[in-house]
DNA sequence: TACTATTTAATTTTT
DNA sequence: TTAAATAGTA
């Protein structure tokens, strides 16, 4: 067997990790070190030269673009379909489990799975159901609550309400809301995953079978699993079973979502036998962008360390700018943007990092002025939008009439005069006799109602059950087609003002064209139509349809991980919003935050630019800042810095602008001597930076943000503030 | 029931 | 500032 092509292009790490033994093995793959190369050879290694059937291996990833390109990537290695390869998401795998022993699961067979907005609309009902008369009931915490304990794999008898009677409500709350999700035959996310796990550890023989079928298990991003994820990995690897598993403790930026990069010790626990190997040579950066990174990351505790390293040139130094507020950090940014276009470079080369969505909005207005064409990354996606959630409603309910937040949607939408009221009526029917809405809707227009409220819900429920019969049979595309037109929805909203409604329009079109290309997977059988709906739970599509142009990429640090671009802008590096304010006070926050810096930093190739502006405007007032605390923790010789370009250039001082603004008015702070921005120094805290100025005369207030203890509010008359 | 005024809060996001 | 949720009005 000539293994050259799975070998070749590969350095000695990458090749160890490669043809291991079969035995557990942990990769530790440092950023742009080629980890899913490792992935990809190792899956065409197995079946090509150690003769591993392709049903004999599993490959986990945590997004759908990754499990794609992971396939592909496979296919072309071994140059050959793989298609009884199980390659997907972890929730598309629990999903394909679920589908298959739907019984053993002990789930309806035709059950439907919902988002995290389904989810937060059930819970708020719920909440409005139940009229706590605590008002403090956040809709959102409840559904950070469930999904936590779900991820935890913790179901509501789990839990104990530890006396505290704000705990008791919240399992409370859980309960119920799994009982509707039972009752609807409703799945969420972090259901999928629990169940699929409940399944294997109830079902011995069902374990034993998949234990038998897949003895390799690989796995990508390892540090992102979260505890269900893991618990399910350990319980399929069993004790005979070969995980091979790669990630990077130092990129794992989400643990607010229930990651846990503790993963990477505990499976050195589960699996003594398991070797490890660090992949630390990098392909993509310059040496200047690599040490500053790691100058960066070494700052955290508790890393497993590692030193990304590279053959390639020092490259140019990092730069950092100065702005003096957003709008001069725009246009500098623009500026370099512009000469990197012009110089003939492909814009899509080239990607502005920030740590938050709203601080794209001052970037995008100066590309427009510009004329650079942008992309932002982000925000919603196809399947995501309401008119399709609308639309996707109208077809779940038709495939399961018992799905009451399908029915909740759109039991109004188009509004058919069935309001409030009614909807009240046909809620309290449904609690008392435990039944759905759309049971307790056909039983309370006969009776409980007025002439008028009865017949709106009775022309809805055969609106849904004539629909029903219609599209019978019909194809995918033509059943969709039927919906959305017979609905109401596209006439809805046709008459909705200005351009939104025919984009709306043009949307559920779309998603006629999306139901016409749906290939419905032969291996789990399902209706087309449940088939689709699954499909388009799971994959809520691209965040926006495909670059046509070649464009700047704008996102999020936390979206660029994975990506690369040859001209890196990390934008707003301030302290207070990165790292973010939220974070910066305990430790486990700020080392995340500083993770992400690393990931930032490591999606550059050669040129990284790393701007801070001292004053920013932020929800409607602006504030000053320090540069954030990371840049100062890359070394000086890796560092350039940009100077504003004249000092004339520079727009008034803050006071002077303040009073402008605010239309000869005087600004606050001024009575006492002080301005915002002003820099003073503190016996006890140190230096610091005025934020913000309230109250008058002797009750005056300054805000201060020290360097070093961080930002207090203290009454001015006493705090013997020195003026810098 | 639908539209408008007011209030409130404000990371990161995949499935 | 702004978007979204809620409250109040026609």
């Amino acid at each position: 067997m000539d293994v050259t092509p799975i070998l070749e292009s590969l350095n000695e790490a990458q090749r160890k990790a490669v043809t291991a033994v079969a035995d557990p093995l942990l990769v530790i793959a440092g950023a742009g070190s080629g980890k899913t190369r490792v992935l990809t050879h190792r899956i065409a290694w197995l079946i090509d030269v150690e003769g591993v059937s392709p049903q004999g291996l599993l490959a986990v990833t945590f997004t759908n673009k990754a499990a794609a390109e992971m396939r592909a990537r496979v296919e072309s290695l071994l140059k050959m379909p793989v298609n009884h390869l199980w390659i997907g998401t972890f929730h598309g795998l629990a999903h394909r489990l679920l589908r298959r022993h739907w019984q053993q699961a002990r789930l309806p067979q035709n059950f439907q799975i919902i988002d995290s907005d389904d989810q937060l609309r059930i819970i708020k009902r719920l909440i409005k159901n139940l009229e706590l008369d605590d008002d403090s009931w956040g809709a959102r915490e409840v559904q950070y609550f469930i999904n936590k304990q779900k991820d935890e794999g913790l179901r509501p008898h789990h839990l104990d309400d530890e006396k505290d009677p704000n705990r008791r409500q919240q399992i409370a709350l859980y309960r119920q809301y799994q009982e509707i999700c039972d009752r609807g035959g409703l799945v969420d996310f972090a259901e999928l995953l629990l169940r699929a796990h409940e399944l294997w550890r109830d079902n011995a023989d069902l374990l034993a079978q998949y234990q038998r079928r897949f003895r390799h298990l690989l796995v990508d991003e390892f540090q992102d699993t979260n505890a269900i994820q893991y618990a399910w990995l350990r319980l399929l690897a069993g004790k005979t079973g070969v995980p091979f598993v790669v990630g990077d403790d130092d990129q794992s930026i989400y643990r607010w979502r229930g990651a846990r990069v503790e993963h990477i010790g505990q499976f050195q626990r589960d699996f003594p036998r398991a070797g490890m190997i660090k992949l630390e040579q990098n392909y993509r950066s310059t040496k200047t962008i690599l040490d500053a990174a790691n100058a960066v990351i070494v700052n955290n505790s508790a890393r497993l360390g590692k030193n990304l390293w590279t053959e390639g040139a020092q490259g140019e130094p990092i730069r950092v700018y100065s702005a003096y507020n957003e709008r001069d950090e725009a246009n500098f940014v623009v500026g370099k943007l512009r000469d990197w276009s012009e110089q003939g470079n492909a814009r899509a080369d080239a990607a502005v990092l920030y740590r938050s969505n709203a601080q794209s909005r001052v970037l995008e207005e100066a590309l427009i002025n510009a004329r650079l064409p942008y992309r932002v990354y982000g925000g919603l996606r196809f399947f995501e939008r309401q008119e399709i959630k609308d639309a996707l409603a109208y077809l779940r309910l038709i495939s399961h009439r018992e799905d009451d937040s399908a029915f909740e949607r759109i039991v109004n939408r188009p509004t058919r005069g069935i309001g409030a009221r009614t909807l009240e009526e046909m809620r309290s029917y449904a609690r008392a006799n435990s039944c759905s809405m759309w049971r307790a809707a056909g039983a309370v227009a006969s009776d409980a109602l007025s002439g008028r409220a009865s017949s709106a819900v009775v022309v809805f429920l055969n609106l849904i059950e004539r629909m029903a019969k219609d599209t019978d049979g019909l194809p995918l595309n033509e059943q969709v087609d039927q919906v959305i037109h017979s609905s109401g929805l596209v006439e809805f909203f046709r008459k909705e003002k200005g351009e939104r409604g025919e984009t709306r329009i043009e949307n559920l079109e779309e998603l006629v064209s999306a139901a016409r290309g749906f290939v419905p997977d032969p291996a789990d059988d399902m209706s087309p139509l449940d088939g689709f709906l699954s499909h388009a739970a799971l994959e809520s599509g691209e965040g926006q349809a495909d670059a046509w142009e070649d464009c700047v990429q704008l996102m999020t640090m936390h979206s660029a991980k994975g990506l690369e671009f040859s001209l890196v802008f990390l934008c707003g590096m301030e302290d207070g919003l990165f790292p973010h304010q939220r974070s910066i006070n305990d430790q486990a926050g700020l080392e995340e935050e500083r993770r992400l810096c690393y990931v930032g930093i490591t999606r550059a190739k050669k040129t990284l630019y790393i701007t801070h502006a001292e004053q920013r405007r932020l929800h409607g007032t602006d504030s000053f800042a320090q540069a954030s605390r990371f840049i100062a923790e890359i070394p000086d010789e890796l560092v350039e810095e940009i100077r504003p370009r004249v000092q004339v250039s520079r727009p008034m001082r803050p006071a002077a602008n303040a009073r402008r603004r605010s239309g000869g008015s005087i600004a606050p702070g001024s009575e006492i001597g002080v301005r915002l921005g002003q820099r003073v120094r503190h016996a006890k805290f140190g230096e610091g930076v005025i934020m913000n100025c309230s109250g008058q005369g002797s009750h005056a207030q300054v805000e201060v943000n020290f360097e070093t203890a961080g930002t207090k509010i203290l009454v001015f008359a006493y705090a013997n503030l020195d003026l810098m």
